[in-house]
DNA sequence: GCCGTTTTCGGCCCGACTGTTTTCAGTCG
């Protein structure tokens, strides 16, 4: 029984945590979690990367740590863990992750008074039995009581298309008060993660306190976290936190840096930093003695700009997305970072949906809306025949629909050209929904996994492959089919899928429904590395989605790619010449 | 436990806020 990527990174994350509460060296407390979020980065198996000898090559990845890889690999377990567990109960672990509650009290609850479960802590609390622990008190009492309410609220992280409409909205609201004077969002939604743990914004003004005050009144929030003159954090009814920062126009450039993270990106810009001299904080870059300590009496170096600091440190800017620690800082050392796509790039959308199976809008609806997008191009692709509950097409009426494109696309003159399309399922048993005498007499086609999504590797990767082998497909539709919030992406040979897609020209689709965003970035990383054809659509099922696409450009950044990668980037001729001639 | 343009040892980012203290420890990001 061997385990997954995922399932290997929560071990080591629970590793980290137990070593924590048993007070070990901090630093190899920080090696675990490390470890455990590189691995949650990594988009290819790790039973592969082993075989390969290459579990070392990654980063923060050491020979121990490999070792205990590979032993979890080999037998579905790992003998450092089980003998953690059996020397710190696993209940504390879910303590320390109540807000307000660390390492130091979770240990301090365990020896005072034998609580190992947050039920426990509950009944302790009610009972009135923490305030009298040392360096508890009253207030502490009841902050861990509202942690632990919050603990069964959250319903995990949001998704970036919950996420970024509504900070947006605080932050325009906030903009609206005379002190304040820029304001940005930060932390993981500037840098497009695809689920958002809590949200950052920023403010510059002089003067914070009607800024703060406005914050915390607003009449979303549930509770207030903290209130201070530079920091305030709150929790809105949705359960979302939110942190706000306001500081000096000045120092624009280090907070903004700062608060967008990532963690590994701040502690490397923090090194190179140090090797220039300089330490970077918030507020500035400042001089340092050999003993890494400012010199007060030095100046410092205001930056009210993000590039500031990037040409004082000799880097290349490095736009958000890449903020991971996933080689940019080494790329901007080289100066060598890919110019990534952005929205003004993308030319057409090859995927979407009308009334003629489950879309909101019709066929010259649907096409007129991407006139006014300024469309070049663009594909009606319905669900086939098997999708009953999405109303597909049967052959009849995918012929009959196919005509009507034709007939509107005439009509539009050189408005714009709008394709004829299918998006067909690949069926549970592998084999293509449509047969090829009916895919031959389609512009383009695009093949989905909607179906059987919880096969083994082998059943599933094998249907993917047949249907990027077939001469008539010309994409694969969300190829992961991944849905936020519950279900996982599908176990596929990913290796062997990028391969057959390259070999065969098949695009592979950046969905940009922020449901989907699938290819996730590191597939899509990868996939431009290996050469293979991307396209970025929005799946739209209505005309409103047709503006998801900045959700897609977002998680195509976030995998370094380029607008060359990027099929819909290329003009109508190329794109047609190039669907005749893919090599 | 990881890492190396200070490379096999000796470092490892740093400040704000809170609640408990009465100068600071714990937590968080």
């Amino acid at each position: 029984m061997s385990l997954s990527n995922r399932e290997i990174a929560d071990i080591f994350e629970r590793c980290a945590d137990m070593l924590q509460i048993r007070g070990d060296n901090i630093h190899r407390v920080l090696s675990y979690r490390r470890a455990s979020e590189t691995i949650r980065g990594v988009p290819r198996d790790l039973r592969v990367i082993s075989k390969e000898g290459a579990l070392t090559d990654l980063s923060y990845i050491g020979k121990t740590i490999a070792a205990k890889i590979d032993e979890m690999l080999d037998s579905g377990e790992l003998e450092f863990y089980n003998r953690l567990k059996a020397e710190i109960p696993e209940g504390l672990v879910d303590i320390m992750h109540i807000n307000g509650v660390g390492p130091k009290k979770a240990k301090l609850f365990w020896e005072q008074l034998d609580i190992t479960s947050v039920d426990a802590l509950k009944i302790a609390a009610d009972n009135d039995k923490l305030a009298a622990l040392p360096g508890m008190g009253k207030k502490s009492q009841q902050k861990i009581l509202e942690g632990i309410e919050a603990l069964a609220r959250q319903t995990g992280r949001a998704s970036i298309g919950d996420a970024r409409p509504a900070a947006q909205k605080i932050l325009d609201l906030l903009l609206e008060l005379p002190e304040a004077q820029e304001g940005a969002l930060a932390g993981s939604i500037r840098r497009g993660r695809e689920t958002i743990g809590d949200v950052d914004m920023l403010i510059a003004a002089d003067e914070s306190g009607p800024i703060m005050q406005r914050f915390v009144t607003m009449e979303n929030v549930a509770r207030i976290l903290g209130q201070g003159p530079t920091k305030s954090s709150v929790e809105l009814l949705s359960g979302l936190q939110v942190d706000l920062r306001v500081l000096a126009k000045a120092r624009w450039g280090t907070a903004l840096n700062y608060f967008t993270g990532s963690l590994a990106h701040n502690v490397k810009m923090r090194q190179i930093a140090l090797d220039h001299g300089l330490s970077l904080n918030e507020h500035a870059l400042s001089p340092v003695d050999e003993n890494k300590t400012i010199i007060e009496t030095a100046d410092k170096i205001l930056c009210d700009s993000e590039a500031k600091i990037y040409a004082t440190l000799g880097l290349q800017y490095v736009p958000p997305e890449l903020r991971e620690d996933s080689g940019e800082i080494e790329a901007a050392r080289e100066h060598r970072l890919p110019r990534l796509i952005t929205i003004a790039d993308i030319v057409a959308d090859l995927h979407m949906h009308t009334t003629w199976s489950d879309g909101k809008n019709t066929i010259r609806e649907m096409v007129d809306a991407c006139v006014k997008r300024g469309h070049q191009y663009i594909v009606i692709t319905d669900h086939s025949r098997s999708l009953g509950i999405a109303n597909g097409l049967s052959i009849e009426r995918l012929l009959a629909q196919a005509q009507e494109v034709r007939r509107i696309n005439d009509e539009m003159g050189n408005r714009i050209q709008a394709l004829a399309g299918t998006e067909m399922d690949i069926k549970a048993d592998g084999s293509l929904d449509y047969p090829d005498e009916v895919l031959e007499q389609l512009d383009f086609v695009i093949a989905s996994l909607h179906s059987g999504l919880s096969q083994k590797r082998e059943q599933v990767t094998a249907r993917l492959l047949n249907a990027i082998r077939n001469p008539h497909v010309r994409m694969i539709g969300h190829p992961s089919a991944r849905q936020f919030p519950n279900r996982d992406e599908v176990d596929a040979d990913w290796d062997a899928v990028l391969a057959a897609a390259k070999e065969h020209n098949t695009i592979l689709e950046i969905n940009a429904n922020p449901l989907r965003l699938d290819l996730k970035p590191e597939l899509a990383r990868l996939a431009k590395d290996m050469g293979v054809p991307l396209a970025i659509n929005t799946d739209a099922h209505r005309e409103a989605q047709l503006d998801l696409l900045p959700f897609g450009i977002t998680i195509a950044r976030r995998g370094w790619v380029e607008a060359e990668h990027v099929v819909n980037t290329w003009s109508f001729e190329r794109f047609r010449h190039w669907l005749k001639d893919p090599s």
